[in-house]
DNA sequence: GCCCGAACTGGACGGACCGTCTCGTTTGGG
DNA sequence: CCCAAACGAGACGGTCCGTCCAGTTCGGGC
């Protein structure tokens, strides 16, 4: 339907735009003009502003496959892993990204699902595999716990994140798991 | 500033408008014709739809004290908790309420801290509290733990909440726990 | 009970963005 | 080179925004 090359200038443009001044300021109208784009193209592709942003974030994650650290070490893979992960989500502009999608979610059901199945799952899925490979029984309760509370902190703003938490967060997690 | 009667049939109004419609759909003017009240009153004492909305939650639980199960059987009064936040964060009007502040508080700072300590915080410490009279070393942690892996859920719609999987989250939970 | 200021109503205002429409122009594969 | 698909420009009525004004009601103090 649309060309690449509008498809890309759009993308870029909506992703540029939430890092910049968040979901709240996102308009259709503003991608347009900061695509360079006429507002009749943008609806022909997509929908709602929810759409274009949905897609933009499937184009740039699609393409990289999940990778999850094995050394062997399982409990020095997974503080790797959260730190990493902790470090993107307080990076500022991805900060803002995150948060945007998050508030988009809670009122957009089929966005909500298509985001978790199609971004959301494959991650788990691969670090459940990980943890799964270690021996831990209830694999995918381990990962929950072990997001459960990143998110808990990140959502909520309870507590800062800092190395020493997420090592006593991975070693504790772990505690509360048997292996086989 | 504003009449206790104007104040109260605002309150009433936001809540039932968020419960009914979602977050999305509230708009001041929406608040306003529901309410009976001009618009005008409504800016005269609200800056937005987020401080009314947050204002009218305010009042609504202000008066209550936050109640935690004490039994003596901690693993049994947390599950009872546990059970009675995920029946409420399920049940249609209230998930929907919960959502709208969940979008809400991802692009406004102030308002996510004055939630965070008004209305949360109170809440958290006071399982916090309950948490560190049974013994449990670093009772924030497990609280964060706790509510985490409900939290992760909820807001993800991975999996749905049962009876079950509360009862072994909380023994799970316990479990990466020392007691003194 | 009347008075006066504070609080409120109702409606109008320009402005932003919505989503749709028309019409003329560009693009690129056969 | 040709033609259909894709696009740009911009106008449309509509909703909600936030502010302003002029007239009305409320309620505590003398």
């Amino acid at each position: 339907m649309a060309r690449d090359s509008t498809r890309s200038r759009v993308h870029a443009a909506v992703l540029l735009l939430v890092m910049e001044n968040g979901y709240g300021q996102l308009t259709m109208e503003g991608i347009a003009s900061r695509a360079g784009v006429s507002k009749q193209t943008l609806y022909r592709t997509w929908p709602s502003r929810s759409a274009v942003l949905f897609d933009a974030l499937l184009g740039r994650s699609g393409g990289e496959d999940v990778e999850v650290p094995d050394t062997g070490d399982l409990a020095a893979d997974l503080e790797a892993l959260i730190l990493a992960t902790v470090e993107e989500m307080t990076d500022p502009p991805m900060n803002r990204l995150l948060r945007a999608v998050t508030a988009d979610i809670q009122s957009d059901d089929p966005l909500a699902s298509e985001l978790s199945t199609r971004l959301l799952a494959p991650q788990l899925d691969a670090v459940t595999a990980r943890v799964a490979r270690a021996g831990i029984t209830d694999p995918e309760e381990a990962v929950e716990l072990l997001y459960g509370a990143v998110l808990h902190r990140w959502l909520l703003r309870t507590r800062p994140f800092t190395t020493a938490w997420v090592k006593a967060h991975v070693a504790r997690t772990l505690r509360a798991f048997d292996r086989h």
